[in-house]
DNA sequence: ACCCTTTATCGTACATTTGCGATAAACTAT
DNA sequence: ATAGTTTATCGCAAATGTACGATAAAGGGT
């Protein structure tokens, strides 16, 4: 097993990794939704969007996935929360990115 | 024709675009390059990324359809900056969306 | 045990992304 | 005209993303 190393810096790669987390309009709705109501379940989640179950379900695996939200059991239900810990992660990684000179 | 209408706001659909074009390692790097360099023609770009010419020049379009970039002939290489009014467009959206307080 | 509710996962289909080599395009210089 | 330099585009292949319906899984309540 060879390790491969990437020519990218580990900030480029993590905030690479935010941005796809956030790169459909379908997940920043659900971001903004959990940050409003500060947790919620997914069927909240499922009656604000226009697609099919499982295709919310699938938004919020890749939001996990990227670290950006949090689920916890309460059967029969799931809450998500915003993971507050990747969230200041990820706002101070684009905050850095975009402050390279001069904001606004 | 039907007008498509969008299920999500102006702003969502906005920073769902940029956020895409942010999604990639190599182009971070692009921009932070450029940034730095406060332009430069693409054959320098090249040089830094262990990727093909051709694939470097798809990065390049992806960031100039997006907006942050912006490209002037200069020939026969290309000169590219960074698009600063659309650069400033995504740092809001992105510092609105990470916080109501402030991005800093 | 049996249903009911809620959510995750599976299988599928289609579109998009990513990377490459080859080639075209645009312009300079000789 | 010809050759050289630089960058964009094409055609391809593999991987990933997106959405759906159907189904599984995990409990709770009766």
């Amino acid at each position: 097993m060879t390790t491969e190393t990437s020519p990218y810096t580990v900030q480029q790669e993590k905030m690479a990794r935010y941005a796809k987390a956030l790169s459909h309009p379908a997940r920043l709705f659900i971001l903004e939704f959990l940050d409003k109501q500060s947790c919620c379940f997914v069927g909240n989640i499922v009656d604000e969007l226009p697609m099919a179950q499982s295709s919310v379900s699938q938004h919020l695996k890749e939001l996990k996935d990227a670290g950006l939200i949090q689920g916890t059991v309460d059967p029969p239900r799931v809450q998500y929360c915003v993971n507050r810990k990747n969230w200041s992660e990820a706002k101070a990684l684009f905050s850095e990115f975009f402050e390279v000179e001069s904001m606004v």
